[in-house]
DNA sequence: CGTGTAAGGAATTCTGACACG
DNA sequence: CGTGTAAGGAATTCTGACACG
């Protein structure tokens, strides 16, 4: 659940050369709502290697020419299928066992 | 063989809170030879996340009273049987094959 | 021996803005 | 819209040293 690819312990310049993209490229990213970095008492960014490998996805995207908003669109899609997957499975299990939520 | 595991991308003060080590210990354990960050262009130190799990267990030997030299020597061997082991098998290897190194 | 700390400097990161297009 | 850049400040990190024990 929790492994190392989902700890948020890189910083910004860290990241920077693991994508190849420019810290402003990083943090426009970020406030256009496509990767979610926390931060450090001081507010230093810290992302997870998944943000590092989601980043240069973001990058060949915009790349082809997809907008920003697109990018989140479709990120959004992706997750309210997710849930509503979830949701069906937790039904069916309910059913099966007779149990209330 | 470069999982995310071992790459170095941490900072000593995240190291520092993952750990709950100080900057100064951390430190300290490099001037021993105990643990190996590679560096910036800037000169800051970069951990990976099983450096900060050898830190653990270094400062977990350390409150035992292990010294840091004891604590290298022991690194060593194993390190030197590891090489043995490898040393042997290739050598198996190579009379089953009758291949040259 | 292992660790805390104050010191001064250098590298890193942050935000908000102007620029181009 | 996506990105570069200069600006000023704040947070982070670095080294070498003194201290205690």
């Amino acid at each position: 659940m929790s492994s190392y690819k989902d700890q948020k312990v890189i910083t910004i310049g860290i990241v920077s050369e693991l994508t190849g993209l420019s810290e402003r490229q990083i943090r426009y990213y970020e406030e256009r709502q496509l990767i979610f970095p926390v931060r450090t008492a001081g507010k230093t960014r810290k992302y997870s290697f998944r943000d590092v490998e989601r980043l240069v996805d973001i990058a060949n995207k915009i790349e082809d020419g997809v907008g920003t908003f697109e990018i989140r669109k479709a990120e959004k899609k992706k997750q309210s299928t997710k849930e509503t997957r979830n949701r069906m499975l937790r039904g069916q299990i309910n059913a099966a066992f007779k149990i209330r939520n």
